[in-house]
Order: structure tokens, then C-alpha cells, then sequence
DNA sequence: ACAAAAGTGTTTTTTATACACCCATGC
DNA sequence: GCATGGGTGTATAAAAAACACTTTTGT
């Protein structure tokens, strides 16, 4: 019994697909609390049009390795998040081209690091401002960004994309920008995540021009585990 | 620029897989209070061994299609529910094989209704009796596994599986199977449930020997719509 | 009458929410 | 000294958790 013979019925074959993976690349601009996704620009029929960066998976790379390839040739970024989001059936195949998979990631990405390649076909979208996009990218987009709305709630990714110290004034603003202002009060959001005690006062202080220096903490991921797999931990 | 120009590296050719769908079909037994996972037995290497049901995705067919498919060439269900789980890399490919890609599916189905198909390579399974699975199919149940219990908790998956009319400890023991006795006291339980005002009375009582009678609730969707999208409902 | 299963209520503890207020710094 | 952002505290409301108790049935 080979893996072809777990066709039960042989009257259809077994198709043969070629694998894509696109990207939902978010990044948070601080200074303009703007949340952003990365498009590329394709050419769907015969005019050119703004989608997520997608790729065909190579070989025998993996599909996580297809979405880090991606992520490389368009920016230059070392503190991310990456996790697989949704695996789509090909939007309405051109007929007589190979059907084709759509294997969706997610990456949360460091803005201030993330230098995007000198490419007239990448930039920067806020995602506030609805755009239309090539292929089901709007629905991968949509997706996307339900999904970072519900890693930000209860996983820690903030603290990838982070600076190794930060303020809570900075993580209070990440969530803001991509929650929207009214998920908490700065003060209740704060002595929430204080007491849950996994943010260290690493005894810095951080000025920015008036008003009182803010502290800078650190994540501890270690003490962090133990809440790993219990329901909303920030909110 | 057509799909196949999308590779940015033209020395690695665009891989051909053959697409698998893997399901992870899981019936609570509500008189033996056991959670059960349906198990298929396959040829691996030169030994048959338990492993997942699973199938190539044929033709057209969707990726949804294929895992219907397989449901319903092995139980007879009408009542259940299921979702796209997450896609894995093929299992270490036997060299010279085409490469493959295998799409989990995660489903719960009525367990009083979903008859067999006599078939000796067919099982149901207890879940909390660890097996030895073949393929990498061990990971694939843990995931679906962990999947359920966070559906459980904030999704009402529980009525796709329920009769149409059913007692609140009815509910309460599918939880328990699932999540364990200690999830929630059942006064709690209750209280929580009938004041989030989605079950209603449907007048009917249900007299199981001993004992006061029980109230048969229904599932209103209507009245739970719009707490969709609200964090931990049950819980 | 009593066991068994269903259903109600009460008390305590913990969290969430909405604020008001104090502190340290630059200009 | 006052505007600005950082940080603390308090009072109220709501929810979670633990558990005692009542009700209705079969035997």
C-alpha cells in the first residue's frame, strides 16, 4: 500500500500542485502609530497590481523556509515573529495552468530595523487604509490581521519586535495602534502587566525631551513560561 | 510575470507535490466518558500501523472537499463540525518519492451517529490511550487535540455535535471528557451558561430512571451571534 | 424514606474599569 | 512654574470559585 494506492477511488487522479506561500509582513510604525503590511507588486492579467509578497516553494525547502526567503529578499530584519496562518485553496486558477496552494504566513516584524529593499515593487501599506489587492489577498489580509489581534491578546510576540529594553509606554502604544485606543486605560494596562511579573526594571531610565524619564523593562521568558498556556493573559 | 516568475532564484526549480489531506476526527462516547480520535491502519515501510485517516486531493477538488471525503468513506456522521487545522511539511519523504504536503483537518462529530463503515482498518480510538502512530501522526493529533480544547472554550462547537434538544448535564459531561473534571464546577457551569441567554428551555423534560427530570435546552444562534467575537465565552 | 440527579442560592475572592492624583523632567 | 509624559492609588462594579442547600424523581 503506497501512498498513491490512499486513493480510494482511482477514476480521479491524484493531482499535482504547485505550492506558494504569501506573506502577511505587519510592522508597527511608532512615531506615526500607524500599523503597516508589506505589498509587492504583481501582474495579475495584464496590468500591474499591489498584493502580498508571495513565492513558490523551491525544492525541498520547507514551507517555513519559503516564508523566511521571502521575508529576506524584501526587507532586512532580524527581530520577528513568524508562525504559518492558513493554508487556501488557489484563488480561481487560470485554466490549463497547474492548480496551485496558497500556504499563508504571519510575520510581525521590527519596523525600525526593517530596511526595505531599494525596490520600486515593495513598500510599506497602512493597513487602516483598504486597498485593493491582487488575487484573495484581501482575504489573506484580512485574515492576518485578525490573527495578530488575537496573538497580541494572549502570546507575547510584542516583546519580538521590541527593543530588547523598552518602556511600557512603548508596548502601551504597539497595542493601541493595533487594537485601537479604546482596548484599556494606559494605567490599568500597566499594573496589569506588572503584577503578571515577567517584565524586569532593568534600573535604566529613558528621556525623550519633557516629562519624566521612563523606566525601561526587559522580558523574561522564563518567567513568562509558566503562563504559557493559560487564557488571556494581557488584554 | 506569471505565477512561475515569481521565483527569485531560477536555480531552484519550483517543487510538484502530491497534496494530502490528514484528518483529526474526534466523537465524545458520553456513556463511557471517553474522547475518541478515528484511526486508520497503514502500510508504513513493510508494516501495518494505526495512523490518521488520510487522502490525496483528487482532480479539482477543494482542499474542504478532501476531507469531507474522507469522512464520509469512513462514518456515516450528519452532525459535525470541522476546520482547516494547519499544514505540515511532508513527513521525511521516502527518496525518490514526489514531494508531499499534508493538510490536517480537524473534526468533531456526533458520536451516537456516526456509524462505521465496517471496515477492519478502521477504529475509534481513545484518546487519553496514547498509540504509537504512523507518519509524523503522533503531532498532528496533538495539535487537533489541543485545538479542541480551545474551541471548546471559547467557540460553540459543542451543539454541532449535541442532540438538537439536550440537558445542560449532558453539556457539562461533553466538557468534562474533554477538558478534564476540574475544568469548572457544575453550579458554575450553569449559572455561566443561562446567563449568557443563548440556550433556551424548551419546556421538555428528559427522566434518566433516578432523579429530578432535566430540562432540554436548545442552541439559539441567533441570540449567541452576537458574542461571537467576545473572548472566553464558556470556559 | 432515601438515594440520585437536577437545580438554586450564598459567600468569598479575584479581576476589571474608571478615574483622580502625585512625580520628575525640560523649557 | 507649568506643560508634558511617567507612575501610583483608590473606589466601585463585575466576574470567578467554592460550596451548601433545596427540589423532584425512581425504587
Amino acid at each position: 500500500m503506497s501512498r498513491r494506492s490512499v486513493v480510494d477511488n482511482p477514476a480521479n487522479r491524484p493531482a499535482t500542485v504547485t505550492v506558494g506561500v504569501e506573506s502577511v509582513i505587519f510592522s508597527v510604525d511608532a512615531d506615526q502609530a500607524q500599523l503597516l503590511v508589506l505589498l509587492a507588486r504583481h501582474q495579475e492579467g495584464d496590468r500591474l497590481q499591489w498584493g502580498l509578497p508571495r513565492t513558490l516553494v523551491c525544492g525541498d525547502e520547507s514551507l517555513e523556509a519559503a516564508a523566511y526567503r521571502t521575508l529576506r529578499e524584501k526587507i532586512r530584519a532580524d527581530n520577528l515573529y513568524l508562525e504559518q496562518l492558513y493554508t487556501f485553496d488557489g484563488d480561481a486558477a487560470t485554466p490549463g495552468e497547474e492548480r496551485y496552494l496558497s500556504v499563508s504566513y504571519f510575520a510581525l516584524v521590527r519596523y525600525t530595523e526593517a530596511a526595505l529593499v531599494a525596490d520600486p515593487h515593495t513598500k510599506w501599506h497602512p493597513v487602516a487604509q483598504t486597498a485593493q489587492l491582487a488575487f484573495d489577498h484581501n482575504r489573506i489580509l484580512a485574515y492576518g490581521y485578525q490573527r495578530l489581534r488575537n496573538k497580541l491578546e494572549y502570546s507575547p510576540i510584542a516583546f519580538e519586535v521590541l527593543p530588547e529594553r523598552f518602556t511600557l509606554g512603548e508596548l502601551y502604544q504597539l497595542y493601541c495602534t493595533v487594537l485601537g485606543e479604546q482596548f484599556s486605560d494606559y494605567s490599568n494596562f500597566r499594573a496589569r502587566l506588572l503584577k503578571l511579573g515577567f517584565l524586569t526594571d532593568t534600573g535604566l531610565k529613558l528621556s525623550r525631551g519633557a516629562g519624566r524619564p521612563a523606566t525601561l523593562y526587559r522580558f523574561d521568558a522564563d518567567k513568562f513560561a509558566p503562563l504559557k498556556d493559560k487564557p488571556l493573559v494581557f488584554v
